[in-house]
DNA sequence: ACAGTAACCGAACGTCATTCGGTTAAGAGT
DNA sequence: ACTCTTAACCGAATGACGTTCGGTTACTGT
């Protein structure tokens, strides 16, 4: 480790050291864990974290905050990791395939807590101790299961790719599956709407297609090890 | 159709109808055509837009854009359309898992010839018709291979968040999947740190990595068809 | 008691999208 | 050909935002 800073700020994730907290000055409103729970108290009301509204949260202002964290990005950073923090360490005595559907089903899960946050951190690559100890527990996992060494990393950015596209899917408008109403003429999609009207809508049917996804994944996971078991 | 609009503007995507270019009045040096270009092609450079850089590029002011399209959301939401139009019609003469491969490679290919773009979209949907159209498509090809009508909506879904995730995986920064150098002591990560050094790298991990999520997950479904046509 | 300084605040700054009032000139009607 | 309408354009102003700065408060260690 070492490699990976977080630009400017380095102690965004205290942990919560009993000695640590009562050596401070005057310690009167404001702390680490205030500001990113208002912060993410506001995200999930708003679906928007502005410094000022984060400040009458607060009943402070503004300009305070920065006493505390560097900036609005390094409060994103840390909600995101504190979201990470959310997924837990993983069961270990599982089989992969049971263990990785865990993991992912959890990882799910702590995105789906705070929908309006996910649209907010992506691009940005989770850079806490306790999720990079999970990655590194899911590649043992894998290599475990038989995996190639050289092709884990790539299983792990799938898992991932589809584990954010689904948390995603949680945030976005349900407009394009949602059933458009027949304006008049015949609809220009009628095999789709048909699909949609039969379908679950919003969280249900988000919900119900990561399930079938993950366990679709999965399958095709066990095949791809089983015709590499047969080539080899 | 007819229950999507456009907020706050309907003809964000002109036909290019040739009667209606010089029925206008004062085409000086701005159309939408123009504005569209130069914002995709700023997003692509930049990684980002604003309505003065805009301008600039346009050789005009950042007020005059508002006379053809109504506001940045606009601009994006045009691109988003645009971006959807490039995946082109799906090929209908083949059998659906081919079918859905070839249309989800070339959803990829159409973002990833614009990664800075994608970040920007994420929570927003795709109205154009001519990407509605081939979500017809994709739920006819899908119905004829035998899958029942209340699950297609669910594997579009599926398919839909994985290729997403997929394309933010091009726009992210490698970190996570680069290798840490070892600080000194032994890594915490020893197992990923191999595993990621065994691996191909940015570009092309991403792509090696959508190839091998799309063919399982194919695989994956094709599995489910079958257990379903046994159980049935 | 006093010095040092962490914590806080109000006021400013720069950047951004957007709005408004006014100007120019293309094209329609006569 | 003349005018009148109005699309197209511009500069300036507005308001929201993140951030910085200089100064003030009051706790803490001595």
């Amino acid at each position: 480790m070492g490699s990976i800073t977080v630009k400017g700020c380095d102690d965004v994730n205290v942990v919560p050291d009993p000695d640590d907290v009562p050596k401070r000055r005057r310690r009167r409103l404001l702390s680490v864990d205030a500001i990113l729970g208002a912060a993410l108290a506001l995200v999930d009301e708003n679906g928007r974290l502005t410094m000022t509204e984060l400040a009458t949260r607060l009943g402070s202002s503004a300009s305070s905050i920065y006493h505390h964290l560097p900036g609005r990005d390094a409060i994103l950073e840390a909600l995101r990791d504190r979201l990470g923090q959310d997924i837990g360490p993983i069961p270990v005595d599982q089989p992969w395939d049971a263990g990785l559907a865990t993991w992912l089903r959890r990882y799910r899960d702590a995105f789906a807590a705070h929908p309006n946050l996910i649209p907010m951190l992506t691009g940005q690559t989770i850079t806490d101790p306790a999720v990079l100890a999970s990655y590194e527990q899911v590649t043992g996992m894998l290599l475990r299961g038989g995996f190639a060494e050289d092709e884990v990393v790539l299983w792990l950015s799938v898992v991932d790719n589809f584990t954010l596209g689904s948390a995603l899917d949680l945030a976005a408008p349900d407009d394009v599956w949602l059933p458009s109403a027949p304006a008049g003429g015949a609809s220009p999609t009628p095999r789709m709407d048909a699909a949609v009207r039969a379908a679950p809508r919003g969280r249900e049917r988000a919900d119900a297609a990561f399930e079938l996804g993950l366990t679709a994944l999965v399958a095709g996971m066990r095949a791809h090890l089983d015709a590499a078991a047969d080539n080899g």
